[in-house]
DNA sequence: CAGTGGTCTAGACCACAAG
DNA sequence: TTGTGGTCTAGACCACTGG
């Protein structure tokens, strides 16, 4: 009864406002997925009950659960009946990475990673289009990257990639040729990555990118940018690039 | 008190089961749903009020707030509050239609409603591929229009639009050239779009169509397969065409 | 004003997991 | 057995829309 099992409410907790003009599961809701964010509870660790919450936020167990629900519809945690809840690691093979999949495969079919081969690696002063989309002050740099990907060890595109030094501080130096960037920004860097949006258009493939694409040069190519933000809508990457045909098609699910 | 205003819940209804397996506020949601579908109540009309659901299926108010939420999210249904609970008239030009942007346009910004010229519509034998693709039998045919589309009287695509017969018939007559397709779907084929997938990749326009876009032939264009899909996963439009660049771009949401 | 949906409470019972 | 989350109830108070 008295006992005190395992606190896995850390610091004692502010209270909520119950006179403040946004609701009290709300307020607990951003306060979790604040502490979350901060680590307070790593993936996979499991969350205090709903009763130790309802008890330490002085709220009753409904509004806990609303909060709780709202937060598993955002995929950032889970519940199981009987065990708890538990925080759900970030998933990023499922979404942002490989919309390129190789001819002939289903839809439903497991997409392999894709590979990277780097071309060069710079720290440098941005290019104006890049610091506008970027946001970037007026002396601040960024990590510049040019890649050529493939799949199956065979190119499908080639990409420049830029990054504010300030947020990847280091970047520069990690080998990048085998791994998935999202999960490294998230992991290293503190910079989850939540939105993207690409734009595509037909180009006729530059000589250098023909090059590395095994195409003659002015062949048809897919022109792509692509700019991901982090949260509050902040962007934190661009890339450019031109993807080939015949290898490899771009598959979009509209909803 | 006694007086019975507008009764909004038509046939008495068959109560819930409080033994299912599947709680109360799931047979409720789909109950609503499946009415809902039926027309019983039509887009923009008011549904009955929680009370009244709460009395009418013998559930407590929770239980109707819980079904009811759900449907919001879902965007079926839509609550004011001191209003009431309306259903959501389906929305198609912000899902579906019009992945293409205008140059220099804004990410939030209204996206302006593509028009098209019809080139050519017949009710044909399909091709072997679309036959394959939309799950032909022997000897089905199949609605084949080609068309042009346009955003702002300029045209950026070219394009062949095929349908079954079977459940479009009579579409070959009609005039779309101002229309969105997929309300018509709807609304006259009792077909709902509910999915579809697109694949991308970059090509040599096609002298014809070169032609159409007012591009020199083997021009890098955006070769655009789609397939649609209604519920069950039933694909029931393929679509196959080319884009131009310059004028638009095509843009994805990643999330 | 009466009626609506939005929030919140306190409590109940259940199915499930794990010791 | 204890503790978990999942469902359901009955009631309260509030903010808002409309007559």
């Amino acid at each position: 009864m008295t006992k005190t099992p395992a606190r896995r409410i850390r610091p004692e907790p502010q209270s909520l406002d119950p006179r403040a003009p946004v609701p009290l599961y709300f307020q607990l809701k951003e306060r979790l997925k604040q502490q979350i964010a901060d680590l307070m509870w790593k993936p996979d660790e499991l969350m205090p009950s709903e009763n130790e919450l309802a008890a330490a936020y002085r709220v009753s167990v409904g509004t806990v659960k609303k909060a709780l629900g709202e937060l598993v519809r955002e995929r950032i945690l889970a519940r199981r009946r009987g065990k708890g809840t538990f925080v759900t690691p970030p998933n990023f093979s499922l979404s942002f990475v490989s919309r390129f999949s190789p001819f002939g495969s289903e839809a439903g079919e497991a997409r392999p990673i894709p590979g990277s081969q780097v071309l060069s690696t710079r720290v440098v002063a941005p290019p104006q289009q890049v610091a506008e989309i970027l946001r970037l002050g007026r002396r601040e740099s960024v990590v510049a990257i040019t890649r050529v990907r493939t799949l199956y060890g065979l190119p499908f595109a080639v990409e420049d990639l830029f990054l504010p030094a300030r947020i990847f501080r280091g970047f520069e130096k990690r080998d990048i040729s085998r791994a998935l960037l999202y999960p490294i920004y998230d992991a290293e860097y503190s910079t989850r990555i939540v939105r993207a949006e690409e734009f595509l258009e037909p180009r006729a493939a530059p000589a250098e990118a023909a090059g590395h694409l095994g195409l003659r040069a002015a062949a048809p190519v897919l022109y792509i940018e692509r700019i991901a933000y982090t949260f509050g809508d902040r962007p934190v990457e661009y890339r450019q690039g031109y993807a080939r045909g015949g290898r490899v098609r771009y598959r979009v699910e509209l909803h």
